[in-house]
DNA sequence: AACCTTCTCAACCGCCCCAGG
DNA sequence: GCCTGGGGCGGTTGAGAAGGT
């Protein structure tokens, strides 16, 4: 028999966090710390559950969070990083500071997946593919007024109760990337199976941006799609039979360490390469 | 103006791992 | 080795708002 699930306790709030919960939260942690999540709820005084003060906590209250607006750069690392990685978005997260794998999470399946289609890369396995996708024009590439201004909303809730180091004469405090598991599901016999090397040059896709914004103004996927071929170098091996969501080798850790290493050296240059703006 | 569709993302859920007893 | 509790992760859901008809 399995556990009892922790918000099984009756009468506990659930669904959106109100701003006077938020407060209770953010003070109590402010004075006795992280952890013991089971318990927080009572000596905060909030009727949630320790797991929704945890990930309210987490993802939203935690100081150093920045929402919104993914810089190219980002898109950039999120999708070399999803194709070293696959879905593990705490990994991920843990290599883009101030960004917490549930937006991440939440960011490439609402643009990034369709980003990728568009530019006619799998985004499961980011291999090209020839099918030619229905000519569609995403919506989500339109400006949606509602978000900007629940954006707006939201960052204005949480920097007032969260992000004061927002103010000018402070530097904005970025958390250390979260320990992480690498554990799960790994064997000897996995880390010595062939690996898949994808190289998505950083220069190639922001060439490749700009052919498409200027394809896409013409509104024409297939050139997109050709505009990848020629700019993105995939490097595979055992390339038929070989995804991904099957296996993603850690072995080679420090690939992951390189892009890393590669963004943090483009954040620092600021994109003095032209390409890149 | 009203209704329908699509989109976003905060929050939930269930499972897993790990540490400690 | 087994059990239990705490914490963490990834997948999924659903409310609400914008866009479309």
């Amino acid at each position: 028999m399995g556990r009892a699930p922790c918000c099984a306790k009756e009468g506990l709030r659930k669904g959106p966090w109100s701003t006077k919960e938020d407060l209770l939260l953010t003070n109590y942690i402010k004075e006795n710390g992280e952890g013991q999540w089971r318990n927080l709820p009572n000596k905060a005084g909030l009727l949630r559950c320790g797991k929704s003060c945890r990930l309210r906590w987490m993802n939203y209250l935690r100081p150093g969070i920045k929402r919104g607006n993914f810089s190219q750069d980002e898109d950039d690392l999120i999708i070399r990083l999803h194709s070293l990685l696959g879905n593990r978005w705490s990994l991920i997260s843990g290599r883009l500071p101030g960004r917490t794998d549930n937006e991440i999470k939440n960011y490439w399946n609402t643009h990034l997946i369709k980003k990728l289609k568009i530019a006619g890369i799998h985004p499961k396995v980011h291999k090209i593919f020839n099918k030619k996708e229905p000519k569609k024009k995403p919506k989500s590439d339109k400006p949606r007024k509602k978000q900007d201004k629940k954006k707006k909303n939201n960052k204005k809730k949480d920097q007032s109760l969260v992000n004061n180091n927002n103010n000018n004469d402070t530097p904005q405090v970025v958390f250390v990337p979260k320990p992480i598991r690498l554990m799960r599901n790994y064997s000897v016999e996995m880390l010595s199976r062939p690996y898949q090397i994808l190289k998505f040059n950083m220069h190639a896709s922001a060439l490749l941006k700009s052919q498409n914004n200027a394809a896409s103004s013409s509104d024409n996927s297939e050139e997109l799609a050709e505009n990848n071929k020629k700019n993105i170098n995939i490097i595979t091996k055992d390339d038929e039979n070989f995804l991904f969501d099957e296996f993603c080798d850690f072995s080679n850790e420090s690939m992951v360490d390189k892009v890393y290493e590669e963004y943090l050296q483009l954040i620092s240059e600021k994109c003095y390469d032209p390409m890149l703006m």
